[in-house]
RNA sequence: GGUGCCGUACCCAAGUGGUAAGGGACAGGUCUGCAAAACCUCUAUGCAUCGGUUCGAAUCCGAUCGGCACCUCCA
């Protein structure tokens, strides 16, 4: 199976081959712990986990690195303002440490309940400051660094081929449109790698460093870990779209200048999930989370099926109706799925006619191609639908597609576990007397009292059946 | 101001030169006392608008309108 990939570097897809002909190292920008994760921050993980389960599907031997960024990032004002980290601890008392070690298991929660695979090394910045100091020392022997202001600066014009992956105009380029350019830089886009600035008295993260007590800037991170975890040069490294012009552009930039090698070959960017109102920022305050769909009573499945319903590199646009129709598809492909089970009796056969070949063939180049999901995703739907294919044939396929999707396609889906109330059982039983009677009209009207307590009854072959509606 | 992306049915969405995937919703049918469930069937001569290239355009080119993103921290 010949995956290809999108390169945001040249602008094309791209035939995937690793740089080792046994391995594959790939890197993906991970979550920041100063709050939980948005549903726009998570789209990228399940997009990433796609990715992930689709090299391991194709053979591959996976190493997938993913940071935990615990310092150093700024609010605002470019290199100016306060670290949220700092901030959080302020605003609630907690200490900067436990408050990263809080929004971590949150974040790990999350992607645990959307069956998204653990990445084989997680890394949390506090843990590498030393291999970041290395790394500017690298920088600075080769002179791409000058110290300004008390703070240790990387200087672009010292790399030539600075923007490449962005394709900045340098000069074209108003820096200080939005923001104060900091006077400290001799050119604007250059940027911090290490804070030395007694500007944060309190601040509770600080390391020695050869500059000073201080701490690292936030680009910095990425490349030391990396290269800590995947070599010099590695295959792919993932994040979201809007880090192409300056979180890796930086990271570029500070790698290949301190290696002298090319430092990535494959740049895979997610678009974002937005809503009625545009981006989904933490910076606008109220943002959606995995506990509040939760709490409105969908399962993060509907989610994350709801992410493979459109291309990662699209913007998917978020709606309460859109999640609900998505629920309503996983509900209706499980109840099919499980009539299939039904009918081969839970036995699987391996794939041998030529229908479910086809369909295969057809499955798998779609996922190899780009991760054209929302195609691979509607050959699932034709295979369920198909009326030829042997019921058991069709189980092993389902059950081998699942190792993309990673929707549970064959677990029974959760029950209420809720007992329904004496009341509602005497009315039930009511209801049934009536019909027994046929005094249907009493009947009706004891369903009509029943719904508005939020249960619904259904008249089967086997009796009643009753179910929660709220 | 500079740069890039997008506009496909009621909603979400795939499709990037060969005659519009898929899901949800809606409607009709079978079944049922009636419902529900299940199953079956149906829903864009049309892809923002206008013009152009082509045997052929949702797909390529140009213009216009509308939306989004990046150049600040951000998935």
């Amino acid at each position: 199976m010949q995956v290809s990939i999108y390169n945001t570097m040249s602008r094309s897809v791209e035939p995937f081959v690793p740089l080792s002909s046994d391995t594959v190292g790939m890197y993906c920008c991970g979550p920041t712990v100063y709050n939980y994760a948005h549903i726009g921050n998570l789209r990228t993980y399940i997009f990433e986990d796609l990715l992930h389960r689709i090299l391991t599907y194709s053979g591959y031997d996976l190493t997938h690195v993913m940071n935990i960024t615990d310092v150093g990032h700024l609010s605002d004002d470019g290199d100016e303002g306060e670290d949220k980290m700092e901030r959080r601890s302020r605003e609630s008392g907690m200490s900067v440490y436990d408050i990263a070690r809080m929004y971590t298991q949150s974040f790990f929660n999350d992607t645990g309940s959307l069956n998204i695979i653990t990445p084989d090394i997680t890394c949390k910045a506090t843990d590498h400051i030393q291999e970041m100091i290395d790394l500017i020392m690298r920088l600075e022997e080769r002179g791409h660094t000058y110290i300004s202001g008390g703070n240790v600066y990387f200087s672009i014009d010292t790399f030539p081929q600075y923007g490449r992956l962005a394709r900045l105009k340098l000069d074209q380029l108003s820096s200080g449109a939005r923001i104060e350019v900091d006077e400290n830089k001799r050119n604007p886009k250059d940027f911090v790698l290490w804070f030395t600035k007694g500007k944060f008295e309190n601040q509770a993260m600080k390391w020695d460093s050869p500059w000073g007590v201080g701490y690292p800037g936030w680009h910095l991170e990425c490349s030391a870990m990396s290269m800590k975890y995947l070599g010099d040069s590695f295959d792919i490294h993932c994040g979201g779209i809007d880090h192409v012009s300056v979180h890796h552009t930086n990271e570029i930039a500070q790698s290949e200048a301190a290696t002298g090698k090319e430092w990535v070959k494959y740049w895979v960017h997610g678009e974002f999930l937005i809503d009625e109102t545009g981006k989904m920022s933490k910076s606008k305050g109220d943002f959606l989370t995995l506990s509040l769909l939760i709490d409105k009573g969908f399962d993060p499945l509907d989610f994350r099926y709801f992410c493979l319903t459109g291309h990662y590199r699209s913007q998917l646009i978020f709606s309460w109706a859109s999640l609900q129709a998505a629920r309503g598809g996983r509900i209706n492909l499980k109840k099919q799925i499980q009539a299939i089970r039904k009918a081969s009796d839970d036995i699987r056969k391996p794939v041998a006619s030529n229908e479910a070949q086809a369909i295969l063939d057809e499955f798998e180049t779609h996922i190899a191609t780009d991760l054209h999901i929302p195609q691979a995703l509607a050959v699932l739907w034709k295979l369920v639908k198909d009326k030829e294919i042997d019921p058991a044939e069709k189980l092993s396929l389902i059950e081998n597609m699942d190792s993309i999707f990673a929707l549970d396609l064959l677990q029974e889906e959760r029950q209420e576990d809720d007992p329904v109330p004496e009341e509602i059982l005497a009315l039930v039983q009511k209801r049934t007397e009536a019909k027994k009677n046929r005094d249907f009209t009493q009947a009706d009207s004891l369903r009509d009292e029943i719904r508005e307590k939020g249960y619904a009854v259904k008249d089967t072959k086997d009796g009643v059946e009753i179910t929660r509606t709220v």
